[in-house]
DNA sequence: GGGTATTTGTCCGTATGTATT
DNA sequence: AAATACATACGGACAAATACC
Protein backbone atom coordinates (compact mmCIF):
# COMPACT_ATOMS: atom_id res chain seq x y z
CA UNK A 1 0.00 0.00 0.00
CA UNK A 2 1.93 2.72 1.31
CA UNK A 3 4.97 2.94 -1.13
CA UNK A 4 4.96 3.98 -5.01
CA UNK A 5 5.04 1.62 -6.72
CA UNK A 6 8.87 1.90 -8.58
CA UNK A 7 9.71 1.93 -5.29
CA UNK A 8 8.57 -1.55 -4.27
CA UNK A 9 9.52 -3.33 -7.68
CA UNK A 10 13.42 -1.43 -6.78
CA UNK A 11 13.07 -2.83 -3.17
CA UNK A 12 12.01 -6.37 -4.68
CA UNK A 13 14.76 -6.59 -7.12
CA UNK A 14 17.09 -4.86 -4.81
CA UNK A 15 16.43 -8.26 -2.41
CA UNK A 16 16.71 -10.33 -5.48
CA UNK A 17 20.14 -9.03 -5.90
CA UNK A 18 21.58 -8.87 -2.33
CA UNK A 19 20.16 -11.93 -1.66
CA UNK A 20 22.19 -13.79 -4.47
CA UNK A 21 19.52 -14.52 -6.76
CA UNK A 22 20.77 -12.26 -8.97
CA UNK A 23 24.53 -12.32 -9.66
CA UNK A 24 27.01 -9.71 -10.33
CA UNK A 25 26.68 -9.46 -14.07
CA UNK A 26 23.96 -11.51 -14.54
CA UNK A 27 21.17 -9.98 -16.49
CA UNK A 28 17.85 -9.33 -15.32
CA UNK A 29 14.59 -9.60 -17.18
CA UNK A 30 13.95 -6.71 -20.13
CA UNK A 31 11.99 -3.90 -19.10
CA UNK A 32 9.12 -5.52 -21.18
CA UNK A 33 9.21 -8.53 -18.86
CA UNK A 34 9.77 -6.83 -15.72
CA UNK A 35 6.83 -4.95 -16.94
CA UNK A 36 4.22 -8.26 -16.93
CA UNK A 37 6.30 -9.55 -13.37
CA UNK A 38 5.30 -6.77 -11.86
CA UNK A 39 2.35 -6.18 -13.77
CA UNK A 40 2.78 -2.29 -14.35
CA UNK A 41 3.66 -0.45 -16.95
CA UNK A 42 7.13 -0.20 -18.74
CA UNK A 43 7.96 3.72 -17.23
CA UNK A 44 6.88 2.54 -13.66
CA UNK A 45 9.88 -0.23 -13.89
CA UNK A 46 11.89 2.17 -15.64
CA UNK A 47 11.57 4.16 -12.87
CA UNK A 48 12.32 1.35 -10.24
CA UNK A 49 15.53 0.50 -12.65
CA UNK A 50 16.64 4.30 -12.73
CA UNK A 51 16.61 4.17 -8.51
CA UNK A 52 18.69 0.90 -8.83
CA UNK A 53 21.12 2.77 -11.07
CA UNK A 54 21.74 5.86 -8.49
CA UNK A 55 22.16 3.56 -6.02
CA UNK A 56 24.62 1.92 -8.28
CA UNK A 57 23.26 -1.81 -7.82
CA UNK A 58 22.14 -2.04 -12.07
CA UNK A 59 23.67 -0.98 -14.94
CA UNK A 60 21.68 -0.71 -18.21
CA UNK A 61 23.53 -1.33 -21.99
CA UNK A 62 21.67 0.20 -24.60
CA UNK A 63 20.24 -2.75 -27.14
CA UNK A 64 21.61 -5.14 -24.19
CA UNK A 65 19.51 -5.15 -21.45
CA UNK A 66 20.38 -4.47 -17.73
CA UNK A 67 22.83 -6.08 -15.63
CA UNK A 68 23.90 -6.68 -12.04
CA UNK A 69 26.84 -4.42 -11.32
CA UNK A 70 30.54 -6.36 -11.12
CA UNK A 71 32.05 -4.60 -7.80
CA UNK A 72 35.75 -3.26 -8.79
CA UNK A 73 38.44 -4.56 -7.06
CA UNK A 74 39.41 -1.59 -5.40
CA UNK A 75 43.34 0.01 -5.63
CA UNK A 76 44.40 0.51 -2.28
CA UNK A 77 46.75 3.81 -1.56
CA UNK A 78 48.33 4.22 1.47
CA UNK A 79 49.22 7.76 2.39
CA UNK A 80 52.77 8.22 3.35
CA UNK A 81 55.08 11.24 4.21
CA UNK A 82 57.98 9.82 3.45
CA UNK A 83 58.53 10.95 -0.23
CA UNK A 84 60.39 7.87 -2.46
CA UNK A 85 62.03 7.96 -5.04
CA UNK A 86 61.78 6.60 -8.42
CA UNK A 87 57.84 7.62 -8.18
CA UNK A 88 56.35 10.21 -10.49
CA UNK A 89 56.18 13.88 -9.30
CA UNK A 90 57.81 12.94 -6.39
CA UNK A 91 55.84 10.42 -4.91
CA UNK A 92 53.42 12.48 -3.49
CA UNK A 93 51.65 8.93 -2.85
CA UNK A 94 53.14 5.30 -2.04
CA UNK A 95 50.98 2.73 -4.19
CA UNK A 96 50.72 -0.89 -2.79
CA UNK A 97 48.64 -3.22 -5.16
CA UNK A 98 46.22 -5.15 -3.66
CA UNK A 99 46.45 -8.92 -4.64
CA UNK A 100 47.41 -8.87 -8.22
CA UNK A 101 50.06 -7.06 -10.12
CA UNK A 102 49.21 -4.15 -11.79
CA UNK A 103 50.31 -1.73 -13.78
CA UNK A 104 50.62 2.10 -13.64
CA UNK A 105 51.25 4.19 -16.60
CA UNK A 106 51.35 7.98 -16.98
CA UNK A 107 50.29 10.44 -19.40
CA UNK A 108 52.55 12.91 -20.96
CA UNK A 109 53.29 15.88 -17.93
CA UNK A 110 51.47 18.93 -18.51
CA UNK A 111 52.91 22.24 -17.46
CA UNK A 112 51.31 25.29 -17.21
CA UNK A 113 52.45 28.84 -16.10
CA UNK A 114 48.98 30.41 -13.60
CA UNK A 115 48.82 32.96 -11.72
CA UNK A 116 47.81 31.65 -7.97
CA UNK A 117 43.43 31.74 -7.27
CA UNK A 118 43.03 32.90 -3.75
CA UNK A 119 43.01 29.20 -2.68
CA UNK A 120 45.66 28.51 -4.13
CA UNK A 121 47.67 30.96 -3.20
CA UNK A 122 46.36 30.48 0.55
CA UNK A 123 47.88 27.06 0.31
CA UNK A 124 51.24 27.95 -0.94
CA UNK A 125 50.79 30.92 2.03
CA UNK A 126 51.84 33.46 -0.82
CA UNK A 127 49.88 36.48 -2.25
CA UNK A 128 47.35 36.20 -4.46
CA UNK A 129 48.44 36.25 -8.67
CA UNK A 130 51.72 34.93 -7.75
CA UNK A 131 52.96 33.08 -10.53
CA UNK A 132 52.83 29.26 -9.92
CA UNK A 133 53.99 26.51 -12.14
CA UNK A 134 51.47 23.76 -12.60
CA UNK A 135 52.29 20.34 -13.12
CA UNK A 136 49.33 17.97 -14.25
CA UNK A 137 49.39 14.04 -15.13
CA UNK A 138 46.79 11.28 -15.80
CA UNK A 139 47.62 7.99 -14.54
CA UNK A 140 46.41 4.93 -15.01
CA UNK A 141 46.46 1.08 -14.24
CA UNK A 142 46.43 -1.65 -16.31
CA UNK A 143 45.24 0.79 -19.11
CA UNK A 144 42.27 2.20 -17.19
CA UNK A 145 42.42 6.23 -16.02
CA UNK A 146 42.70 6.24 -12.10
CA UNK A 147 43.91 9.38 -10.98
CA UNK A 148 44.15 12.57 -12.03
CA UNK A 149 46.96 14.88 -10.34
CA UNK A 150 48.35 18.23 -10.23
CA UNK A 151 51.06 19.59 -8.67
CA UNK A 152 51.67 23.04 -8.11
CA UNK A 153 55.37 25.06 -6.59
CA UNK A 154 56.28 28.84 -6.19
CA UNK A 155 57.73 30.01 -10.23
CA UNK A 156 60.12 31.96 -7.97
CA UNK A 157 62.12 27.98 -7.57
CA UNK A 158 62.44 27.52 -11.29
CA UNK A 159 64.42 30.90 -11.17
CA UNK A 160 66.31 29.82 -8.72
CA UNK A 161 67.34 26.92 -10.49
CA UNK A 162 64.91 24.16 -10.47
CA UNK A 163 64.47 24.91 -14.45
CA UNK A 164 63.21 21.29 -14.92
CA UNK A 165 59.80 21.90 -13.33
CA UNK A 166 58.97 24.53 -16.20
CA UNK A 167 59.91 21.32 -18.37
CA UNK A 168 57.10 19.16 -19.51
CA UNK A 169 59.22 15.81 -18.49
CA UNK A 170 59.75 13.99 -16.02
CA UNK A 171 61.68 14.69 -12.97
CA UNK A 172 63.31 10.76 -12.11
CA UNK A 173 64.73 11.51 -9.09
CA UNK A 174 61.43 12.61 -7.43
CA UNK A 175 60.57 16.41 -7.39
CA UNK A 176 61.47 16.56 -3.51
CA UNK A 177 65.19 15.07 -4.18
CA UNK A 178 65.65 17.61 -7.02
CA UNK A 179 64.33 20.27 -5.05
CA UNK A 180 66.62 19.90 -2.48
CA UNK A 181 69.71 19.26 -4.66
CA UNK A 182 69.43 22.12 -7.18
CA UNK A 183 67.93 24.70 -4.59
CA UNK A 184 68.06 23.55 -1.52
CA UNK A 185 64.94 23.39 -0.01
CA UNK A 186 64.13 20.37 2.34
CA UNK A 187 60.47 18.76 2.43
CA UNK A 188 60.19 17.66 6.11
CA UNK A 189 56.11 17.67 6.63
CA UNK A 190 53.41 17.38 4.65
CA UNK A 191 49.45 17.35 5.44
CA UNK A 192 46.39 15.54 3.58
CA UNK A 193 43.34 17.14 3.10
CA UNK A 194 40.80 14.25 1.89
CA UNK A 195 37.46 15.44 0.53
CA UNK A 196 34.91 14.05 -1.65
CA UNK A 197 32.61 15.40 -3.93
CA UNK A 198 30.72 14.85 -7.28
CA UNK A 199 33.04 14.66 -10.56
CA UNK A 200 32.93 17.71 -13.07
CA UNK A 201 31.92 16.63 -16.43
CA UNK A 202 36.27 16.55 -17.57
CA UNK A 203 36.72 13.72 -14.68
CA UNK A 204 33.74 11.93 -15.51
CA UNK A 205 34.90 11.95 -19.17
CA UNK A 206 38.22 11.09 -18.62
CA UNK A 207 37.44 8.36 -16.33
CA UNK A 208 34.44 7.00 -18.27
CA UNK A 209 32.17 7.64 -15.35
CA UNK A 210 28.21 7.84 -15.91
CA UNK A 211 27.54 11.47 -16.49
CA UNK A 212 25.25 11.92 -13.87
CA UNK A 213 27.57 12.33 -11.38
CA UNK A 214 26.46 9.26 -8.87
CA UNK A 215 30.20 8.27 -8.40
CA UNK A 216 31.94 10.45 -6.43
CA UNK A 217 35.84 11.60 -6.80
CA UNK A 218 38.04 11.75 -3.86
CA UNK A 219 40.19 15.19 -3.84
CA UNK A 220 43.17 15.21 -2.17
CA UNK A 221 45.23 18.47 -1.59
CA UNK A 222 48.57 17.81 -0.24
CA UNK A 223 50.82 20.37 0.98
CA UNK A 224 54.61 20.33 1.53
CA UNK A 225 56.05 22.08 3.79
CA UNK A 226 59.89 22.52 4.07
CA UNK A 227 62.32 23.35 7.35
CA UNK A 228 61.09 26.97 7.74
CA UNK A 229 57.72 26.07 8.25
CA UNK A 230 56.77 27.53 4.42
CA UNK A 231 54.58 25.62 2.13
CA UNK A 232 56.25 24.30 -0.66
CA UNK A 233 54.11 22.36 -2.75
CA UNK A 234 50.54 21.99 -3.10
CA UNK A 235 49.40 18.65 -4.70
CA UNK A 236 45.94 17.60 -5.90
CA UNK A 237 45.02 14.49 -6.36
CA UNK A 238 41.13 13.42 -7.38
CA UNK A 239 40.34 10.04 -8.29
CA UNK A 240 37.07 7.55 -8.63
CA UNK A 241 35.66 6.98 -4.95
CA UNK A 242 33.91 3.36 -6.51
CA UNK A 243 37.69 2.24 -7.10
CA UNK A 244 39.89 3.58 -4.82
CA UNK A 245 40.42 3.74 -0.58
CA UNK A 246 43.24 4.68 1.47
CA UNK A 247 45.47 4.13 4.68
CA UNK A 248 46.70 5.84 6.86
CA UNK A 249 49.17 4.57 9.55
CA UNK A 250 49.99 6.05 12.92
CA UNK A 251 52.79 5.06 15.72
CA UNK A 252 55.59 2.28 15.52
CA UNK A 253 56.12 1.38 12.09
CA UNK A 254 57.32 -1.96 12.98
CA UNK A 255 53.84 -3.33 14.03
CA UNK A 256 53.04 -2.75 10.20
CA UNK A 257 56.08 -4.23 8.46
CA UNK A 258 54.94 -7.58 8.66
CA UNK A 259 51.49 -6.86 7.84
CA UNK A 260 50.70 -7.07 4.03
CA UNK A 261 47.73 -5.33 3.18
CA UNK A 262 44.53 -7.28 2.45
CA UNK A 263 41.74 -6.61 0.32
CA UNK A 264 38.73 -4.10 2.11
CA UNK A 265 38.14 -5.17 5.14
CA UNK A 266 34.58 -5.45 5.32
CA UNK A 267 31.32 -6.36 3.53
CA UNK A 268 28.85 -7.25 5.97
CA UNK A 269 26.37 -5.16 8.10
CA UNK A 270 27.88 -4.19 11.64
CA UNK A 271 25.23 -4.17 14.11
CA UNK A 272 21.46 -4.86 14.26
CA UNK A 273 19.79 -1.48 13.10
CA UNK A 274 18.11 -0.27 15.90
CA UNK B 1 21.45 19.06 -32.40
CA UNK B 2 23.80 16.55 -30.36
CA UNK B 3 22.74 15.92 -27.22
CA UNK B 4 19.13 15.09 -25.81
CA UNK B 5 16.85 17.84 -25.21
CA UNK B 6 16.74 16.87 -21.34
CA UNK B 7 20.09 16.99 -21.09
CA UNK B 8 20.40 20.75 -22.92
CA UNK B 9 18.02 22.21 -20.28
CA UNK B 10 20.20 20.82 -17.40
CA UNK B 11 23.03 21.87 -18.95
CA UNK B 12 21.26 25.37 -18.73
CA UNK B 13 20.52 25.39 -15.46
CA UNK B 14 23.52 24.27 -14.48
CA UNK B 15 25.40 27.42 -16.05
CA UNK B 16 22.85 29.21 -14.94
CA UNK B 17 23.29 28.35 -11.18
CA UNK B 18 27.47 28.55 -11.42
CA UNK B 19 27.57 31.86 -12.88
CA UNK B 20 25.24 32.93 -9.83
CA UNK B 21 22.36 34.08 -11.30
CA UNK B 22 20.78 31.46 -9.18
CA UNK B 23 21.74 31.66 -6.03
CA UNK B 24 22.09 29.00 -3.56
CA UNK B 25 18.16 28.73 -1.28
CA UNK B 26 16.97 30.44 -4.46
CA UNK B 27 13.77 29.02 -5.99
CA UNK B 28 13.97 27.92 -9.89
CA UNK B 29 11.15 28.61 -11.77
CA UNK B 30 8.25 26.20 -11.37
CA UNK B 31 8.03 22.94 -13.83
CA UNK B 32 5.43 24.63 -16.10
CA UNK B 33 7.09 27.67 -16.57
CA UNK B 34 10.50 25.56 -17.37
CA UNK B 35 8.53 24.07 -20.39
CA UNK B 36 6.97 27.06 -21.20
CA UNK B 37 10.48 28.65 -21.46
CA UNK B 38 12.18 25.55 -23.12
CA UNK B 39 9.77 24.60 -24.91
CA UNK B 40 9.62 21.38 -24.08
CA UNK B 41 6.90 18.82 -21.85
CA UNK B 42 6.50 18.73 -18.60
CA UNK B 43 8.40 15.46 -18.30
CA UNK B 44 11.32 16.43 -20.21
CA UNK B 45 12.35 19.11 -17.81
CA UNK B 46 11.43 17.06 -14.85
CA UNK B 47 14.09 14.78 -16.56
CA UNK B 48 16.49 17.40 -16.75
CA UNK B 49 15.76 18.28 -13.01
CA UNK B 50 16.57 14.86 -11.75
CA UNK B 51 19.86 15.21 -13.39
CA UNK B 52 20.44 18.32 -11.41
CA UNK B 53 19.46 16.71 -8.34
CA UNK B 54 21.61 13.66 -8.69
CA UNK B 55 24.35 16.01 -9.33
CA UNK B 56 23.79 17.43 -5.77
CA UNK B 57 22.45 20.82 -8.00
CA UNK B 58 19.29 20.89 -6.90
CA UNK B 59 16.74 19.77 -4.46
CA UNK B 60 12.76 19.35 -4.90
CA UNK B 61 9.85 20.00 -2.13
CA UNK B 62 6.69 18.73 -2.95
CA UNK B 63 4.49 21.62 -3.29
CA UNK B 64 6.60 24.43 -2.83
CA UNK B 65 8.91 23.94 -5.58
CA UNK B 66 12.80 23.54 -7.26
CA UNK B 67 15.80 25.08 -5.04
CA UNK B 68 19.38 25.51 -5.80
CA UNK B 69 21.23 23.50 -2.81
CA UNK B 70 23.10 25.40 -0.06
CA UNK B 71 26.30 24.13 0.63
CA UNK B 72 27.01 22.50 4.07
CA UNK B 73 29.73 23.78 6.11
CA UNK B 74 32.03 20.95 6.19
CA UNK B 75 33.19 19.28 9.23
CA UNK B 76 36.83 18.77 9.43
CA UNK B 77 38.61 15.91 11.38
CA UNK B 78 42.25 15.78 12.35
CA UNK B 79 43.12 12.47 11.84
CA UNK B 80 45.79 11.34 14.40
CA UNK B 81 47.10 8.60 16.15
CA UNK B 82 47.51 9.84 19.63
CA UNK B 83 44.47 8.88 21.63
CA UNK B 84 43.43 11.65 23.73
CA UNK B 85 41.49 11.47 26.91
CA UNK B 86 37.95 13.12 27.11
CA UNK B 87 37.17 12.17 23.99
CA UNK B 88 34.64 9.27 23.75
CA UNK B 89 34.76 5.86 22.58
CA UNK B 90 39.07 6.04 23.75
CA UNK B 91 38.83 9.65 21.48
CA UNK B 92 39.55 7.31 18.11
CA UNK B 93 39.35 10.88 16.22
CA UNK B 94 40.41 14.42 17.45
CA UNK B 95 37.95 16.54 16.38
CA UNK B 96 38.42 20.36 15.21
CA UNK B 97 35.95 22.92 14.30
CA UNK B 98 36.49 24.72 11.24
CA UNK B 99 35.29 28.23 12.34
CA UNK B 100 32.63 29.01 14.62
CA UNK B 101 32.37 26.51 17.83
CA UNK B 102 30.10 23.27 17.75
CA UNK B 103 29.09 21.20 20.06
CA UNK B 104 29.22 17.67 19.71
CA UNK B 105 26.71 15.13 21.69
CA UNK B 106 26.68 11.72 21.54
CA UNK B 107 23.97 9.23 22.10
CA UNK B 108 23.73 6.62 24.80
CA UNK B 109 26.50 3.98 24.05
CA UNK B 110 25.08 0.28 23.23
CA UNK B 111 26.61 -2.53 23.73
CA UNK B 112 25.99 -5.83 21.97
CA UNK B 113 28.01 -9.46 22.10
CA UNK B 114 28.68 -10.60 18.85
CA UNK B 115 30.22 -13.67 16.94
CA UNK B 116 33.04 -12.33 14.72
CA UNK B 117 32.18 -12.10 11.38
CA UNK B 118 34.89 -13.55 9.12
CA UNK B 119 36.03 -9.75 8.18
CA UNK B 120 35.88 -8.60 11.70
CA UNK B 121 37.68 -11.79 12.95
CA UNK B 122 40.41 -11.18 10.44
CA UNK B 123 41.07 -7.63 11.56
CA UNK B 124 41.50 -8.43 14.83
CA UNK B 125 43.44 -11.06 14.46
CA UNK B 126 41.31 -14.05 15.54
CA UNK B 127 39.38 -17.25 15.13
CA UNK B 128 35.90 -16.40 12.93
CA UNK B 129 33.15 -16.82 15.40
CA UNK B 130 35.41 -15.92 18.52
CA UNK B 131 33.01 -13.39 20.70
CA UNK B 132 33.55 -9.71 20.48
CA UNK B 133 32.60 -6.76 22.29
CA UNK B 134 30.38 -3.98 20.31
CA UNK B 135 30.22 -0.69 21.14
CA UNK B 136 27.99 1.44 18.97
CA UNK B 137 27.32 5.16 19.65
CA UNK B 138 26.08 8.16 17.88
CA UNK B 139 27.17 11.36 17.06
CA UNK B 140 25.47 14.50 16.58
CA UNK B 141 27.21 17.89 16.13
CA UNK B 142 24.38 21.34 16.69
CA UNK B 143 21.75 18.69 16.91
CA UNK B 144 22.19 17.20 14.04
CA UNK B 145 23.01 13.57 12.68
CA UNK B 146 26.69 13.21 11.86
CA UNK B 147 28.63 9.90 12.78
CA UNK B 148 27.73 6.69 13.57
CA UNK B 149 30.66 4.92 15.13
CA UNK B 150 31.26 1.26 16.35
CA UNK B 151 34.21 -0.30 18.64
CA UNK B 152 34.76 -3.91 18.67
CA UNK B 153 37.13 -5.45 21.67
CA UNK B 154 37.68 -8.79 22.03
CA UNK B 155 35.55 -10.35 24.81
CA UNK B 156 38.80 -11.83 26.27
CA UNK B 157 39.52 -8.23 27.67
CA UNK B 158 36.54 -8.22 29.27
CA UNK B 159 37.11 -11.29 31.07
CA UNK B 160 40.87 -10.55 32.21
CA UNK B 161 39.16 -7.17 33.88
CA UNK B 162 38.23 -4.88 31.71
CA UNK B 163 34.54 -4.98 33.16
CA UNK B 164 33.67 -1.50 31.80
CA UNK B 165 33.42 -2.55 28.33
CA UNK B 166 30.47 -4.26 28.36
CA UNK B 167 28.52 -1.93 30.22
CA UNK B 168 26.86 0.42 28.23
CA UNK B 169 28.25 3.34 29.78
CA UNK B 170 30.87 6.11 28.76
CA UNK B 171 34.52 5.48 29.72
CA UNK B 172 35.44 8.95 30.48
CA UNK B 173 39.16 8.76 30.55
CA UNK B 174 39.26 6.87 26.95
CA UNK B 175 39.27 3.52 26.74
CA UNK B 176 43.12 3.75 25.47
CA UNK B 177 44.16 4.49 29.24
CA UNK B 178 41.64 2.47 30.36
CA UNK B 179 42.60 -1.04 29.02
CA UNK B 180 46.34 -0.26 29.50
CA UNK B 181 45.03 0.58 33.81
CA UNK B 182 43.48 -2.55 34.07
CA UNK B 183 44.79 -5.16 32.07
CA UNK B 184 47.79 -3.92 30.59
CA UNK B 185 47.02 -3.66 27.01
CA UNK B 186 48.81 -0.38 25.85
CA UNK B 187 47.65 0.66 22.05
CA UNK B 188 51.18 2.12 20.27
CA UNK B 189 50.45 2.19 16.96
CA UNK B 190 46.91 2.01 14.58
CA UNK B 191 45.98 2.06 11.00
CA UNK B 192 42.75 3.63 9.58
CA UNK B 193 41.35 2.01 6.01
CA UNK B 194 39.34 5.55 4.10
CA UNK B 195 36.83 3.49 2.13
CA UNK B 196 33.54 5.68 0.48
CA UNK B 197 30.38 3.72 -0.16
CA UNK B 198 26.54 4.61 -0.67
CA UNK B 199 24.33 4.48 2.70
CA UNK B 200 22.26 1.82 3.48
CA UNK B 201 18.77 2.49 4.72
CA UNK B 202 19.42 2.68 8.31
CA UNK B 203 22.15 5.10 7.47
CA UNK B 204 20.00 6.95 5.25
CA UNK B 205 17.68 7.52 7.62
CA UNK B 206 19.59 8.21 10.35
CA UNK B 207 21.11 10.94 8.71
CA UNK B 208 18.39 12.13 6.81
CA UNK B 209 19.65 11.61 3.47
CA UNK B 210 17.41 11.16 0.47
CA UNK B 211 16.63 7.56 -0.06
CA UNK B 212 17.95 7.15 -3.66
CA UNK B 213 21.35 6.92 -2.26
CA UNK B 214 23.43 9.97 -3.91
CA UNK B 215 24.83 11.06 -1.09
CA UNK B 216 28.03 9.08 -0.42
CA UNK B 217 29.18 7.99 3.38
CA UNK B 218 33.22 7.68 4.73
CA UNK B 219 33.61 4.61 6.24
CA UNK B 220 36.73 4.32 8.33
CA UNK B 221 38.28 1.32 9.43
CA UNK B 222 40.34 2.17 12.28
CA UNK B 223 42.75 -0.99 13.50
CA UNK B 224 44.69 0.10 16.89
CA UNK B 225 47.65 -2.51 17.98
CA UNK B 226 49.02 -2.95 21.41
CA UNK B 227 52.80 -3.27 22.22
CA UNK B 228 53.12 -6.96 20.28
CA UNK B 229 51.72 -6.12 17.37
CA UNK B 230 48.40 -7.40 18.17
CA UNK B 231 45.39 -6.08 17.05
CA UNK B 232 43.06 -4.41 20.36
CA UNK B 233 40.38 -2.54 18.52
CA UNK B 234 38.17 -2.21 15.33
CA UNK B 235 36.59 0.86 15.21
CA UNK B 236 34.34 1.86 12.57
CA UNK B 237 32.86 4.86 11.76
CA UNK B 238 30.62 6.19 8.88
CA UNK B 239 29.54 9.69 7.97
CA UNK B 240 28.20 11.08 5.21
CA UNK B 241 30.65 12.66 2.83
CA UNK B 242 29.05 15.91 2.06
CA UNK B 243 29.48 17.18 5.21
CA UNK B 244 32.83 15.88 6.53
CA UNK B 245 36.52 16.16 5.58
CA UNK B 246 39.78 14.26 7.09
CA UNK B 247 43.18 15.84 7.60
CA UNK B 248 46.36 14.11 7.96
CA UNK B 249 49.27 14.78 8.86
CA UNK B 250 53.14 13.68 8.54
CA UNK B 251 56.51 15.02 9.10
CA UNK B 252 57.69 17.53 11.85
CA UNK B 253 54.68 18.28 14.35
CA UNK B 254 56.23 21.73 14.81
CA UNK B 255 55.49 22.96 10.99
CA UNK B 256 51.53 22.60 11.97
CA UNK B 257 51.24 23.45 15.66
CA UNK B 258 50.91 27.17 15.04
CA UNK B 259 49.04 26.98 11.71
CA UNK B 260 45.40 27.03 12.07
CA UNK B 261 43.07 24.73 10.06
CA UNK B 262 40.76 26.75 7.92
CA UNK B 263 37.65 26.54 5.65
CA UNK B 264 37.45 24.18 2.98
CA UNK B 265 40.56 24.40 0.55
CA UNK B 266 39.51 24.58 -2.34
CA UNK B 267 36.57 26.03 -4.74
CA UNK B 268 37.34 26.58 -7.90
CA UNK B 269 38.79 25.50 -11.66
CA UNK B 270 42.37 23.73 -11.60
CA UNK B 271 43.63 24.23 -15.03
CA UNK B 272 42.13 24.10 -18.52
CA UNK B 273 40.04 20.83 -19.51
CA UNK B 274 42.44 19.14 -22.05
C1' DG C 1 -9.55 24.02 11.35
C1' DG C 2 -11.14 23.95 6.52
C1' DG C 3 -10.88 25.01 1.81
C1' DT C 4 -8.48 26.17 -2.21
C1' DA C 5 -4.77 27.05 -5.27
C1' DT C 6 -0.15 25.79 -6.39
C1' DT C 7 3.57 22.61 -7.07
C1' DT C 8 5.78 18.42 -7.26
C1' DG C 9 5.15 13.10 -7.30
C1' DT C 10 3.43 9.00 -9.45
C1' DC C 11 1.57 6.36 -13.22
C1' DC C 12 -0.13 5.44 -17.55
C1' DG C 13 -0.11 5.00 -22.85
C1' DT C 14 2.17 5.92 -27.06
C1' DA C 15 5.57 7.04 -30.56
C1' DT C 16 10.10 7.37 -32.24
C1' DG C 17 15.25 7.22 -31.95
C1' DT C 18 19.59 4.69 -31.17
C1' DA C 19 22.71 0.97 -30.01
C1' DT C 20 23.64 -3.86 -30.22
C1' DT C 21 23.30 -8.40 -31.82
C1' DA D 1 18.55 -6.04 -43.03
C1' DA D 2 15.94 -7.37 -39.16
C1' DA D 3 15.02 -8.05 -34.40
C1' DT D 4 15.76 -6.73 -29.77
C1' DA D 5 16.34 -3.62 -25.95
C1' DC D 6 17.07 0.58 -23.91
C1' DA D 7 16.67 6.05 -24.49
C1' DT D 8 14.09 10.00 -25.31
C1' DA D 9 9.95 12.64 -25.68
C1' DC D 10 5.19 13.71 -25.62
C1' DG D 11 0.52 14.15 -23.48
C1' DG D 12 -2.77 13.20 -19.91
C1' DA D 13 -4.66 12.05 -15.27
C1' DC D 14 -4.73 11.90 -10.48
C1' DA D 15 -2.40 11.92 -5.82
C1' DA D 16 0.16 14.14 -2.18
C1' DA D 17 2.39 17.93 0.04
C1' DT D 18 2.47 22.67 1.02
C1' DA D 19 1.09 27.48 1.51
C1' DC D 20 -2.25 30.85 2.10
C1' DC D 21 -6.61 32.77 3.05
Amino acid sequence: MASPMYRQIAEDLRERIESGELQPGQQLQTELELRERYGASRNSVRDAIKLLITRGLVQTRPGQGTFVVQKIDPFVTILSGEPTAGGPEGAAYQWESSERKREVTSSPIQVEIQEASREIASQLGMAEGTEVISRHERRFIDGTPWSMQTSLYPMEFADRGAERLRRPEYIEEGTVMYLRATIGVRQVACRDWITVRAPNSTEADFFKLPSDGRIPMYEIFRTAFDGNGQSMRLTITVCPADRNQFIVEFGEASVFSDRRVRAAPWEGRLHSDA
